[in-house]
DNA sequence: TTTAAATGCTCTAGCCGCTATAGAGTCAAG
DNA sequence: CTTGACTCTATAGCGGCTAGAGCATTTAAA
C-alpha cells in the first residue's frame, strides 16, 4: 500500500517518464517521497491513474480528463457536464471516421488504377500531382487532431 | 510566372509559414532570391508544393512524400516503390478506421447509459474509472500516430 | 517622389502528449 | 558493504506545423 514509480508503471501499463508527466501537468497529485526522495503511490494514486490512461486510450485529451477528474471531486452535482464532453468526443470521433472513410475510398481507387509499370505512368504519381482526379473533397480540413490515438 | 510566397500560399492553400517549414525540411527546393532577399517561385514550385499538400491531405506522412517527390525524378524506374507506399498508408488508414470504430462502439454505450443524474451515480465516471466495464480491448495501443489528419 | 500599407525576412518558441537520454543518487538483497 | 536494480532531475526531441517579435522590402497611391 505505499509502492515506487516503477511499481505504479507496470500496475497501469504506463511508462515512468509518463506518469511523471502526469504530475508536472497537475493530472496525478504528487505522492510522498521518501528520505532520499524516491516518490511513493497508495491506493488513490493508482485509481486515478487508471482512470487517467483509461479516459486517455478512448481518446479523450487531457484537457477534458482534467475537467472529467475534477467532477468525480464533487460526486453530488449534476453529471450534465461528464456527459457533453463524452458527447463532445463521440462527435469528435464520428467526424473522424467519415474523414477517414474518405481518404480510404480516394486510397483504394488510386491503388487500384495502379498498373505497376513506370513511374511517369503511375495513377497513383498521377492522382497525387492533381487533386482533380480525386472524386472527394478530402482537402486541408480545417486543424483536425488526432482523436483517440494513444501512446 | 514569377511569383512571391504570398501568391504561392493563396494559390496552393498553404500558410507562408508552412512554405517556409517545407524549405527547410528540404520539401521545397530553394527558389530564386530578389535583390532585397525574397523568395520568388515558379510553375515548378507550384506543382510541387500542390503535390505535397494533396499527399498530405490524403494523410501521407512527410517521409512517405520524400521518397514520393524522389520518383518523379525518375519516371523510367518501375512504380512498384509508389504503389506500396499508397498500400502501406492504405493499410494504416483501415486500421486507424476500425480502431475509431471501437472507440465509438463504447463511447455511445457509455452515453447512452447515462442517466443525467448525480456524477456519483453517472455511467460515464463509471466507465472510466473502471476498464472491466467495457466490452473490448481498446487499450493503450503500440504507437498509432495521427493517419491522414492534416493541418 | 514621397509615403504608407502590405508583404516579406529571420529567428525563436510553442502546440500535444509523451519519450528518451545523461549523469547523478537511493534502495534492498545477499 | 557491495552490487545491481531502481529512481531522481533536467533537458531535448518527436511530427507537422503555427505564431509572434522586430525588422526590411516592395508596391501602389497621393
Amino acid at each position: 500500500m505505499n509502492f515506487p514509480i516503477g511499481e505504479l508503471s507496470k500496475r497501469t501499463g504506463t511508462k515512468v517518464p509518463t506518469i511523471r508527466y502526469y504530475e508536472s501537468i497537475g493530472l496525478l497529485p504528487e505522492p510522498l517521497r521518501t528520505e532520499g526522495n524516491q516518490r511513493r503511490y497508495d491506493r488513490g494514486h493508482l485509481d486515478r491513474l487508471s482512470f487517467i490512461r483509461h479516459a486517455r486510450s478512448l481518446g479523450f485529451e487531457v484537457s477534458d480528463i482534467r475537467e472529467l477528474l475534477a467532477m468525480t471531486e464533487r460526486p453530488q452535482d449534476s453529471c450534465h457536464q461528464a456527459d457533453s464532453i463524452a458527447r463532445g468526443h463521440l462527435v469528435k470521433v464520428e467526424r473522424r471516421i467519415e474523414q477517414l472513410e474518405t481518404l480510404r475510398h480516394e486510397l483504394q481507387r488510386m491503388v487500384n488504377e495502379c498498373d505497376h509499370g513506370r513511374i511517369c505512368d503511375c495513377r497513383i504519381i498521377e492522382v497525387l500531382a492533381d487533386h482533380d482526379h480525386c472524386e472527394t473533397e478530402h482537402s486541408y480540413p480545417a486543424h483536425f487532431e488526432a482523436v483517440g490515438s494513444s501512446q
